[in-house]
DNA sequence: AAGAAGTCCTGGGCGC
DNA sequence: TGCGCCCAGGACTTCT
């Protein structure tokens, strides 16, 4: 599930190939997927050049002359990635598990899920591909797009100097939810989902159940730095392929074998041995220790 | 107003 | 070997 650290990765691979590129031709094959855009649709940004690709939360903004900005969310299954002529395609997704094999690596060619080709002057393109077809494609005015719906209640960045342990605990302390909905409330903060959060509650010791009230200040700040320290690690290692995340280059992140706390449930816990503990937090597959992350330690009540 | 629940969608894993 | 069931989940909408 691309959160934080795999747009992030994306956005990297991506913005130099097509930084300073101008955009020739647009083609949507799935029209759903276009949430919001003015009159011509998505031809209005044909011809225009690209000036830069941010990232906002879990969104990617790809700037366009003229005041234009393309807005990108991979959902949970969506993969961005730079096509190029030169190279050759990979034969395609192989089985894997069974027979040892590993999904191919590299840029593969459009199939059935590739809803979105921009293709870009002097060659090349890219292309959205996205099974689950949970993403979403705006095209907005540039100005003031951080005020614009949906991007106007999203939360602070995670990794931005101005998010503080003193700034987490304030925006915790008001709240009667449980720690893992509130760490997956963009509102609350921007960027992080399933897997980080499960990796930021096991590494601070926090129960996923405790409540944002509950926290005393010293165990904000221990998920604070827990948190910058799943995501940046995250970065680090190219983000996490749990399902079909790669990266612009296709290719798999790393940070999936080093995930403590995120699908292992039943697995021993690497820091104490117990057993992982799997349960429904909002709806959501929640794993943790029942040893090392603890329900009391002050305040909290059973739920 | 915060919080809970329903919704979208398809590939993969599993039981039989 | 193959069918059908169920799960995974980000974020929006709807409801209490």
């Amino acid at each position: 599930m691309p959160e934080l650290p795999e747009v992030e990765t994306t956005r990297r691979g991506l913005e130099p190939r097509i930084r300073g590129r101008r955009i020739l031709r647009v083609e949507l094959s799935l029209p759903k997927l276009l949430k919001a855009a003015p009159a011509g649709g998505l031809k209005s940004a044909e011809g225009r050049c690209i000036l830069g690709l941010r990232r906002r939360a879990k969104h990617l903004w790809m700037d366009l002359e003229g005041g234009l900005t393309l807005c990108i969310h991979l959902g949970m299954s969506g993969q961005l990635t730079w096509w190029d002529p030169a190279l050759p395609d990979s034969p395609g997704f192989l089985r894997h598990r069974h027979t040892g094999l590993q999904k191919t690596a590299g840029q593969h060619a459009p199939d059935a899920h590739t809803h979105l080709l921009l293709h870009l002057q002097g060659g090349g393109r890219v292309q959205y591909r996205d099974p689950r077809q949970f993403g979403a494609l705006r095209l907005l005015p540039t100005a003031g797009l951080e005020r614009t719906p949906p991007f106007a209640g999203l939360g602070p960045e995670p990794l931005e100097p101005g998010f503080t342990a003193q700034g987490l605990a304030e925006r915790l302390k008001a709240r009667r939810s449980p720690l893992k909905a509130l760490l997956l409330d963009q509102a609350v903060l921007a960027g992080v989902g399933n897997i980080y959060a499960d990796e930021a509650l096991h590494a601070s010791g926090l129960h996923p159940l405790r409540r944002g009230s509950s926290l005393r200040p010293e165990e904000a700040s221990a998920l604070w730095q827990s948190l910058r320290r799943a995501l940046r690690q995250g970065i680090r290692l190219g983000g996490s392929s749990i399902s079909d995340y790669v990266n612009a280059e296709g290719r798999r992140g790393g940070n999936q074998e080093q995930l403590k706390a995120y699908g292992r449930a039943g697995l021993p816990c690497l820091r104490c041995g117990t057993r992982l503990k799997r349960i429904q937090v909002v709806q959501r597959s929640t794993v943790f220790c029942p040893r090392c992350q603890r329900s009391s330690g002050g305040s909290s009540r059973k739920a």
